[in-house]
DNA sequence: TTTCATGTAACTTTGTATGTTACATCTCTG
DNA sequence: CAGAGATGTAACATACAAAGTTACATGAAA
């Protein structure tokens, strides 16, 4: 299965605007992200819509974070993405009219439903402001990484 | 991304085996799994080499059930199936050399992996007997379902 | 009015699960 | 032994979603 780099994406490019002040284009980060301007500006859409950032059209233009990041989780994050699936099995058939297969489904829902939830909540708990944290920590005493030197 | 029904269909056809007497052909379960017969025998491959279930060649072939049904866990079946990606996320790099991508895959990974750890486990409690214990709850009083009149 | 930026639709590429075809191999039956 | 019925498996085809690309409309600043 083709697994979803979205999420991991996206924190990066918030994580790198909460170091310098911004706008930052779109151009710029798909450098720094090794990809294409209008994938950001695709992962981004979201976050726009529920107000984490905003867009800015024409010279200066670019994305400026708009939310305060001790209060954005990396759940909230994932939801902006439109909350794709968070696991990559699925059941063969939902609502069967098999028994067995309702056996089946049953076993692996409770499984499933468990593992997602646990995983939602996880996320819920760890905010932008704690990644940043985490990041000076990292840091160290060095000095703050410029996102036009970014190297993968 | 494309999502993984290979453990929802194996157990399927498990748990059909267990309600009749094999063996079974690929075409038979093929025809009850609404499937191709090569597709069967990819899946059930990993489930003979551990022994869980036999194959036989000719007339009067087919698949047999080989194992204690109380002693196997869907865990182990998710094993035979080579233990596939759990989940449908992944980081956009593993060990990358920018820092800030460090502290959010360190985030996630610690997400990802207490919910991967969870699905395990809760894959682990269940038994196939224990499935089959449920089906017949779900059956009731009704007669044993004939693979051969199945419908999805 | 030109340049620089986003917004977005449409198309291409890529990776993976799934489906299909073809054929080799084995085993039972007659 | 010959033929039919079964698995084993490689090779190829299809379906689908993420990711990448192209093209162009729109808006804002110089």
């Amino acid at each position: 299965m083709k697994r979803d780099s979205r999420l991991s994406g996206v924190l990066h490019i918030l994580l790198h605007m909460a170091q310098q002040p911004g706008p930052f284009t779109s151009e710029t980060l798909a450098k720094a992200m090794d990809t294409n301007p209008v994938v950001i500006r695709r992962v981004m859409a979201g976050l726009r819509e529920l107000g984490y950032v905003r867009s800015e059209k024409g010279h200066g233009g670019g994305w400026t974070l708009a939310c305060d990041l001790s209060k954005v989780t990396l759940r909230d994050v994932y939801a902006a993405l439109g909350s794709p699936a968070l696991l990559a099995m699925r059941n063969r058939t939902e609502a069967p009219g098999c028994l067995v297969e309702q056996a089946v489904n049953a076993a692996l829902d409770q499984a499933f439903h468990d593992a997602e939830a646990l995983l939602l909540s996880r996320l819920g708990e760890v905010t932008l402001a704690m990644l940043g944290e985490d990041l000076r920590k990292r840091l160290g005493s060095r000095k703050i990484h410029d996102i036009s030197a970014h190297r993968a």
